[in-house]
RNA sequence: GCCGGCAUAGCUCAGCAGGUAGAGCAACCGCCUUGUAAGCGGUAGGUCGCGGGUUCGAUUCCUGUUGCCGGCACCA
């Protein structure tokens, strides 16, 4: 009886005995074989050694496909371990996953790998690419594996394979002296692998658990053309120069220093643009219901005590003393705006009610952590509490994606990623409570139509949250928005409100916040537009620059008129000459660079040119200050 | 916090088989009065992160420490 093989082209092939995916690609034609990595048989992937028996459906998978590609990195983790045992026989292998771009591979050894061996272990798998190595699939017993590997003294491969349900056969891959435990599929020769870099050597622990002692993992870069991989090691150069701890000096924005480890010097220019994302999104509080207050840095200890963080939390809270009281400088606002709302006697009436706070909180990260104004250890968040009832969760969640989206579209931002946690096993409130959160979240990201990945077991204790990340320039996601349930410390902190029925209830309570700490997001801001600010946000707008000391007084009153239409303006009157000046700006990014010379001087014009080496042309001043409010209000 | 790397002038970096340091840019002072991305000349500037050790002598070697960088872990 004959086998009929289904190809993706619908085309159907009949072939008279049992064959392998490898066999089928070259009964196709010879190049198909030469560029065949493996195959997919009813759309699940195989390797080409792969034999049919009944009839299937088919397709040849080769570099051009994404699963291709995957499959060259993945390989190519292999390869990197292949090296390794090669130069370092008594190195132990574990695990070397695909990931964005590439690939890891994590090793146990005795000394730590140096930039040399890193060399050195490239070096050597060019050398097994070039000799063409046949990849072969073998299936062995589980427990023959295990004993195996224990024989050659991989002790966390045989860990790996001992986690495998008993009874189960293992697939382990064998090229050259080198066999490894993979579920596969590969390659079919080393000779496949041709495009690939090692990046990087980094520790990294054992399961991920920093509990457990610590690997080395080697990062690399796998690619199926070299101009790809040229292409991806130039835009990684390009992500470096937008880098915001760079770009922070150049432009003067803030510094760091040795002294205050996480905390951030505003210098002039970076806090005007902070203060524009400030102002921005206190307009946005007053639009959407909220109401400004403003809460202690310092809070007694007697209070962390009732919301648990002075025992759950102690080690990453700054804690102060004086005359026999101990404190604590606030690691989040929510406390306080307890208190606000407690000041008062709430009725069902007055929910939900919303309380918005610029609120500086302080956090002390593990130094590991820390990263430019990214993570730091004093942070301001655009802090929000909703105090609502069970009922309002949905509606509440549903307007701040709202919101949400709209500040974030106004920044320029449309790659968002979002997350929704759910339930930890260990957690307070009733799961009729939990069911009704989780679904209100869920509900309101379904409603919008947004992707979701569901975190199962990442929630908080005290309630389920949504978290809202954006991409950096370096692909790095950061998270900024987030809003989250909690059942907990309103209960705690004795809040309550008079129900309907005249009863006291405990409301529940929203901590929500769009940008998240102000910090990070103006990081964001600065690598996602290069440092290059649209004008709303640009510290200084113009800059007015005199060509002669003959148009100086022209040049310096056309920057105070500028100021006194409300923009950030600044004249440069220095004696040089203007390209050095335009030079010396436009490093600096402004969007405006305003040219008076005798010419402009004796028709009261600028001489317009724009970032970027644009030529507006000459204008009256009024002109200008016209094109560039309506920039500002469109926020272009 | 863990593993590894790094720390030299304001910035970017060079240097030193151990003999107390150098460039470019910036700064400052002159000259030039300049037309859209670097005019010319000069001057000044460093406890080579900080502490300890080895040494006749340490920026260089060893050690501790702080900070930063890359990952990992963490992120209420």
């Amino acid at each position: 009886m004959s086998i009929s093989i289904t190809l993706p082209d619908s085309s159907v092939r009949e072939y008279a005995a049992p064959l392998s995916v490898g066999e089928i690609a070259a009964s196709i034609g010879s190049g198909l074989a030469k560029a065949a990595l493996a195959g997919k048989v009813d759309g699940r992937l195989v390797d080409l050694s792969h034999r049919i028996e009944t009839d299937a459906k088919v397709a040849i998978v080769t570099e051009r496909d994404a699963e291709g590609l995957d499959l060259i990195r993945h390989s190519t983790a292999h390869l990197l371990a292949y090296a390794v045992k090669q130069l370092f026989p008594d190195a132990q292998v574990t695990i070397g996953p695909v990931i964005e771009h590439g690939f890891y591979y994590d090793f146990s050894y005795k000394r730590p790998f140096t930039p040399e061996d890193l060399a050195a272990i490239e070096a050597r798998m060019q050398e097994l690419s070039r000799r063409d190595i046949p990849v072969a699939r073998e299936v062995w017993p589980r427990d023959r594996a295990v004993e195996f590997f224990k024989s050659i003294g991989e002790h966390y491969k045989a860990e790996i394979i001992a986690s495998i349900p008993a009874g189960e056969d293992v697939s382990l891959y064998r090229e050259g002296d080198f066999i490894d435990l993979c579920r596969g599929p590969h390659v079919p020769s080393t000779g496949k692998l041709k495009v690939f870099k090692l990046m990087k050597v980094a520790g990294a622990y054992w399961r991920g658990d920093s509990r457990n002692e610590q690997l080395q993992r080697i990062y690399g870069t796998a690619w199926a053309k070299k101009d790809e991989q040229d292409a991806y090691l130039h835009r990684l150069e390009e992500a470096e120069k937008r880098d915001h701890r760079k770009l922070g000096r150049a432009l003067d924005l803030f510094h760091l220093q040795d002294e205050a480890p996480g905390l951030v010097f505003w210098h002039p220019k970076g806090w005007a643009l902070w203060q524009q994302v400030e102002q921005y999104m206190r307009r946005i509080y007053q639009e959407h219901g909220y109401q400004e207050v403003r809460c202690p840095q310092i809070l007694d200890r007697a209070l962390w005590e009732k919301t648990g963080h002075w025992e759950n939390y102690k080690d990453n809270m700054f804690t102060t003393a004086a005359e026999n009281r101990d404190y604590a400088i606030k690691p989040m606002n929510c406390p306080g705006h307890v208190q606000i709302y407690n000041s008062g006697l709430h009725s069902y009436r007055d929910l939900p009610l919303r309380y918005g706070e610029f609120g500086a909180c302080h956090r002390n990260e593990p130094s590991g952590a820390l990263h430019g104004i990214m993570r730091v250890r004093g942070f301001t968040q655009d802090d929000g509490h909703i105090f609502c009832t069970e009922d309002q969760i949905g509606s509440e969640v549903s307007d701040f994606i709202d919101v949400l989206h709209k500040v974030y579209a106004d920044f320029g931002f449309e790659n968002i990623v979002y997350k929704l946690s759910t339930r930890p096993a260990k957690r307070i409130g009733t799961d009729e409570i939990w069911d009704k959160a989780e679904r209100a979240l869920a509900d309101a990201l379904n409603a919008k139509g947004v992707p979701f990945e569901e975190l199962p077991g990442e929630g908080a204790f005290y309630g389920p949250k949504i978290e809202f990340s954006l991409k950096d320039s370096l692909e790095r996601v950061w998270q900024c928005g987030t809003i989250q349930v909690d059942f907990f410390m309103p209960e705690r902190l004795g809040a309550e409100y008079v129900a309907e029925d005249n009863t006291r209830r405990v409301p529940v309570m929203l901590h929500r916040a769009i940008v998240g700490s102000m910090e990070r997001f103006i990081g964001i801001l600065i690598e996602h537009h290069a440092g290059a600010m649209p004008a709303w946000l640009a510290p200084v707008q113009a800059v007015v620059l005199s060509i002669t000391d003959h148009a100086g007084s022209y040049a310096a009153d056309v920057a105070r008129r500028l100021r006194g239409a409300g923009l950030r303006a600044v004249a440069d009157l220095r004696n040089e000459k203007i390209g050095y000046k335009i030079r010396e700006h436009s490093l600096q990014k402004l969007p405006y660079y305003l040219v008076v010379g005798d010419k402009e001087m004796a028709v009261q014009q600028v001489a317009v040119r724009a970032r970027g080496g644009k030529d507006v042309g000459p204008m009256s001043l009024e002109s200008f200050i016209e094109r560039l409010r309506h920039e500002v209000a469109e926020r272009a």
